[in-house]
DNA sequence: AGGTTTCTTGTAATCGTTTACTGTGACCTC
DNA sequence: GAGGTCACAGTAAACGATTACAAGAAACCT
């Protein structure tokens, strides 16, 4: 605030003379090694220089250096979070709560846009490993060559955990949702209902959760004895893509009367095709959406969704990589995650009146499909608790729409 | 890919060897010096040297060492985004387009949420000033004492840009839209369809875009002769506020007949609240909304908006802090941004059909308000150009509702 | 008292760059 | 040919921390 502050403030870049561990010892009348001593809160050193040599960063304001810290350690005290696309919801969420818990351990998050594109992601990675993080949470846009780069990570000390997508090939830690259960348990829903002919909107099989997306809803027309309806569209995990997928499945001359789409991304897509030909969701096409961002509880009708614990995925990748930073040699871990079912309005009930039952609103799914209540409903006066497993329709078949 | 590398992979933190510096210099048969010349392309290194330098660069795969680099020249390749919620898709926009745009000039971008608390806030400005970022870009928390902070990197020779919200009292520049222009228009386009009372869902007094859009809204009524409706409703730009406020409005006895929700956030909030009495968006209560979020255009009926140009904002809060990275001293800047009123069909027209008149649909807002045909519209068939800066009500009142 | 151990502190090397300064020829000029 | 300039390359000192090692003092033992 002096006069001195506004000549070098208008001097642009200069930099001010900044307080070092040197500015410390000498005031404190000890060594560098000492005061780094203390600043390392090492065991070993007197009581009462201690004390001096606190006094005197706290006279000086002194903060130490972290890029020297880093030159010297090797290493920083930087996490990076590379995804696909951070506007997504699903991603933001995480980085969110990635970014909330390791900022309070002393680490600050490097976002990392790879845009979907694969030399984007190795550029970012080689940066990286330069600026010599602590450690990488990634999402690759590449199941199969993304871990060349990843190894390069590892081999040069970096800690890698990957989330969302599988890492092929690289021995890293997994987090993901339990995509095959979730879309198993929603398709179920579905064909509980009385769908018969449910549309599927994922994205291509390259990547491991349109797989498991995919897998899981199949299962559930196994689960039922019934074929699987055909009207897989696999197309990409965007808006556009999804939006003509949706056009597709309207065109057909025999429309489905649910369709499951297997991202929230995808979904804004889908309600586009859906509201651009004038049908309303939950009366002429029932609509079940993976992921769940904030506003589809909000319109109107209100969607029900698949809802990843974002929470969960972020604090689990950042214990892992935790771990592995201070050092762990722990086996390779891979860690599911339960979603949460939200039976919200945009799924019709095909059946008649007297054979709908009574279900739970909010249902915690994990274990590849196995249905638990969850604590926090408001509503659940049975739970339906089917054959673990093995759902089963009650009725044969009932062609929708 | 030697067994020497799965060996230190599988001792978890041990650091490669890597290569430096010097060790080009060796293979090259040539000084440090001359090395550090040719990678950072000074002039006067013979051109046979330097093209050993290459050589021996390449063979070795050298990658320079960012860490180091930064600590003798006292600044990182990292600039900083400080934004309260990176969720918020209006930030995650904005953040996507920096960290596009600063990739490709070599920088790398360190996401920094402050979850709206002033003292996460102040510490991260202190983590990034020891971190040695040559740029902050921020929306600050607090925009009185927000300087305070600034105002240290600032003297550490860190450029400092702010968006959306002010840093009152500190030396940097401004980006954000034009607030109060954006407002005055679609209170206008609701004013020209008839409606009177129209309540506002705005943040507090304490930011300058709530007060903006605040007055903004006023300014609307000012111009068509009429007193502002008092419905205003100050609470935060969360959508648990928002939601409360629109319960409050449309408990009134008297309700109004619109809401422009001052932010896509909090227009989530109001949402719910509408939904959750059985009122239909565009039917029983418009809706105008401030942001743009990609869902708004897929819901139905697809909400009119007030956008908010992100890219814009990002890549000239961008282009300003490299200038100033660059040791810029021109003065200080205020770029206001302008938006884009969507016209979609969450607003009622409440004319007799023989006094609507046709209009665009899309709309650039600049200059205060005043009024500019896109021309990219599908539908022009009239600019309606009315006069510059006052716009008059064709018809006296008319109760809405 | 001498020797050994323990505890505390300091000295100085180190991390990988950049860069001020110095040195060394080559070339030019008078 | 002496003196001056120039272009280029190398030497070594930073940047600000950490830490191996040495040194000194105190304590303890025989």
């Amino acid at each position: 605030m002096s006069e001195i502050d506004y000549k070098t403030l208008s001097q642009g870049s200069a930099l001010l003379a900044r307080v070092t561990i040197k500015d410390v010892a000498a005031k404190a009348g000890v060594s560098t090694a000492t005061v780094s001593r203390v600043l390392n809160s090492l065991a070993g050193v007197d009581s009462s220089l201690e004390r001096r040599v606190r006094a005197a960063m706290q006279s000086l304001n002194y903060r130490p250096n972290r890029v020297a810290r880093s030159l010297r350690n090797g290493l920083s005290q930087f996490i990076a979070l590379v995804v696909p696309d951070i506007r997504n919801p699903f991603f933001s969420a995480v980085a969110n709560e990635i970014e909330g818990l390791a900022f309070e351990r002393g680490f600050t998050v490097l976002t990392c846009n790879t845009h979907d594109d694969p030399r984007r992601e190795s550029r970012y990675l080689d940066v990286l490993t330069r600026e010599a993080v602590a450690g990488i949470i990634i999402c690759t846009v590449d199941e199969r060559q993304g871990h060349v780069e990843a190894q390069a990570a590892l081999k040069n000390g970096i800690a890698v955990v990957a989330i969302d997508r599988r890492l092929e090939n690289a021995a890293v830690d997994l987090v993901m949702s339990d995509n095959f259960g979730a879309a198993r348990h929603a398709v179920s829903h579905l064909l509980t209902r009385g769908h018969r002919r449910i549309g599927l909107i994922t994205g291509g099989n390259e990547y491991a959760p349109a797989r498991e997306r995919r897998l899981g809803f199949e299962q559930a027309f196994r689960d039922f004895g019934l074929d699987h309806s055909g009207l897989e569209r696999l197309t990409d995990f965007r808006d556009t893509g999804a939006e003509q997928g949706a056009n597709e499945l309207l065109d057909l001359p025999d429309p489905p009367s649910a369709i499951f789409v297997a991202s929230g991304n995808a979904a804004v897509g889908a309600m586009r095709a859906i509201a651009r030909r004038g049908l309303k969701i939950g009366r002429d096409v029932s609509l079940l959406i993976f992921d769940d961002p904030e506003w589809a509880e909000a319109i109107n009708p209100a969607l029900t969704t698949v809802g990843q614990d974002t929470r969960q995925i972020g604090s689990t990748a950042l214990d892992l990589l935790m771990e592995r930073i201070n050092g762990s040699n722990q086996p390779i871990q891979e860690r599911r995650i339960a979603t949460t079912f939200h039976d919200r309005e945009s799924c019709l009930d095909l059946r008649p009146p007297e054979e709908a039952d009574s279900y739970d609103r909010r249902v915690e799914v994990a274990d590849g499909g196995a249905i638990r209540a969850n604590q926090q409903d408001r509503t659940p006066p049975e739970a339906p608790s089917p054959a673990q497993g093995k759902l089963r329709a009650r009725r044969p078949a009932r062609q929708g729409r």
